[in-house]
DNA sequence: CTTGGAATGTCAACAAAGCTGACGTATTGT
DNA sequence: ACAATACGTCAGCTTTGTTGACATTCCAAG
């Protein structure tokens, strides 16, 4: 692994360099949530949740098990949340049209006034952030995360952005 | 909070462009810790290992609370942790020498191979995604990253840098 | 030299959120 | 008719976080 190529274009490349984009995605990452938790906490809910609402708000009448596949959890996993957030008013789970053993989810009225309270919290971040830094480091802050995705993950992310447009 | 500010060079901060961000960083996150997580699932140890011999190897001799303070858990949490790390012989805990009742943490020999081989398949998926990306994209994403991290976050990131360097 | 407070460690109990494995039911497609 | 699929659920386990209580050790101020 001795990385002896060391043109001037690769000096960013350095394990001092890839270390401290680690820790940056470490601290970045409790930043990012940390306004939504703040949120989940004052109710019984937890990230858990969150996910399956953000995902649901965005895509309307997505599967379980397509909801599985973006989430990376076990059905079980997953069910344990759902179950609570239709049990309290949140999601609806629908008997699919065309394949009725599938379930299309939705966020209610109510679903939909909390994925916006905590969406609305971790895009003002966001917002913050983007402001800051301005229009071009956001292009790259978003092409090396995208290069840092999984393959599948990174069809996954495209497919929500085409769903979504 | 309505943005009516709409100039060209805000256009990058849609609603839309921000859920993106999210949406990026959520699934990037994942794959950022794939590798270490499929490593450490062989032995017995998970996430909260890695992150804490992560910092012991980046600062050698800090303190527990200091560590407490960077990984943001309770001293209970990271004790347990710590504990089976110091029973495993892959970090020592040595009484402080100016005042000793705080314990400075050290990476054992076992320890730094354990800590090489995690931070060398995370550095493997940052250095491929730098390369991908290019230098500018790079600089961009730890503009962004920086940003968005909680002002006593920022401070300690800054601190390893500096006491790293 | 005593004592208050700080730093650390530890016990117990608990919660959130992941996992595996097994099983049941409804529905669909062959 | 039958196999496969999508979903839900029960039971049990693990990791990693939490509170609260309490003991120990030690520095520093009085």
């Amino acid at each position: 692994m001795s990385e002896s190529t060391g043109g001037e274009t690769l000096l960013f490349l350095t394990d001092e360099q890839l270390r401290q984009g680690i820790e940056a995605m470490f601290f970045a990452y409790r930043g990012f949530t940390a306004d939504p938790d703040r949120i989940l906490a004052t109710m019984a809910y937890g990230r858990a949740h969150h996910r399956a609402i953000h995902f649901i708000a965005r895509a309307p009448g997505t599967t379980v098990n397509n909801l599985l596949e973006i989430l990376g959890v076990t059905k079980q996993s997953l069910n344990r949340v759902l179950r609570t957030l239709v049990e309290d008013g949140l999601v609806e789970s629908k008997v699919g049209t065309t394949d009725r053993r599938e379930r299309n989810l939705f966020l209610t009225e109510d679903g939909m006034a909390l994925e916006r309270r905590l969406s609305d919290a971790q895009r003002a971040r966001m917002r913050a952030a983007y402001r800051q830094a301005g229009p071009e480091a956001v292009a790259g802050f978003r092409t090396v995360l995208e290069a840092m995705m999984d393959p599948e993950m990174r069809r996954k992310y495209n497919a929500l952005r085409e769903g979504g447009a």
